[in-house]
DNA sequence: AAGATTATCAACCGCCCGAGA
DNA sequence: CTCTCGGGCGGTTGATAATCT
């Protein structure tokens, strides 16, 4: 036998983006009844959507916890150190981002940070240097930085005002790369993981990212639900939202930071 | 201004794994 | 021990937004 049965029935489910109207259903019967089985959640918040369906939208975009926004640069470089120990195991790597969610912290990487490592010379699979033409990508990756700064992120730039910040950028990015490639060197690496927070907790900097960061930062956009704004479900869901605290460790938290979006 | 291209990210798919019967 | 089931994970897709030509 081939495949496997579907976790759901799927016919006459809905899919495809989230509805405002689905949230609201959604979210109302999470902080009335908290999370149990999401299997059954669908039928008993009166959704026409598979239980995975509805687990995936409350843990990735509804939970009051999550952070959003863009990337700082501090959590990039830690996502580069903990990517090079970990590889694409990105849920461990989010277990260390409270308020990020594996798949925002996947895509990151594959849209910019990927790119990025690339640019530098170096293979975002193995973090080692891409043995190109000549095995010589290490000594020019400096300049390659150089080049691919100006090149990329000087967005609308002058041009000339910018010797000076590529210095310091390119003796951080030294320094990142040699803790990088004393990291590998290490062949305890993948042990250490195991244990503790050893080398995860210190950061590094990675001058790519604070450039990328200053062009982009301005425009990122806060995509969190335009409904959150309608005064008559803020109204309705307000309150719910301050009493459910006992469900959720970080719920606190998250009625903070959703302030700002109200 | 308009069409083409590229970037982003929400959401889906299918597989894997652990718990429990 | 074996089987079933649900949750979780990583890979991938596709719609939309942003940028370029």
């Amino acid at each position: 036998m081939m495949g496997r049965q579907p976790c759901c029935e799927k016919v006459g489910l809905k899919r495809g983006p989230w509805t405002a109207e689905e949230d609201k259903k959604l979210i109302n019967f999470i902080l009335g009844n908290g999370q149990h089985c999401w299997r059954l959640v669908p039928k008993l918040a009166g959704l026409s959507r598979c239980g995975k369906s509805c687990r995936l939208r409350w843990t990735n975009y509804l939970r009051p916890d999550l952070k959003r926004g863009a990337f700082s640069e501090a959590e990039e470089n830690q996502i580069i150190e903990l990517h090079a120990r970990l590889g694409n195991r990105w849920s461990k790597i989010a277990s260390h981002f409270p308020g990020r969610t594996d798949n925002e912290i996947k895509n990151h990487w594959n849209t910019r940070i990927k790119k990025r490592l690339k640019l530098l010379g170096l293979d975002p699979v193995t973090h080692r240097p891409i043995q190109g033409e000549g095995g010589e990508k290490q000594n020019v990756q400096i300049n390659d930085v150089k080049a691919t700064l100006s090149e990329s992120d000087n967005v609308g730039g002058s041009d000339c005002s910018q010797d000076q910040e590529s210095v310091l950028e390119l003796d951080d990015t030294a320094a990142f790369w040699q803790r990088y490639s004393m990291l590998w060197e290490n062949p305890d690496v993948s042990e250490s993981t195991k244990s503790s927070t050893s080398a995860a907790t210190t950061t590094t900097s990675f001058p790519m990212a604070a450039a990328e960061t200053a062009t982009t930062a301005a425009s990122a956009p806060e995509s969190f639900h335009s409904f959150l704004s309608e005064d008559s479900f803020l109204n309705e869901l307000r309150p719910l939202w301050d009493e459910s605290a006992d469900y959720f460790p970080a719920w606190e938290d998250g009625v903070q930071s959703l302030d700002g979006f109200l």
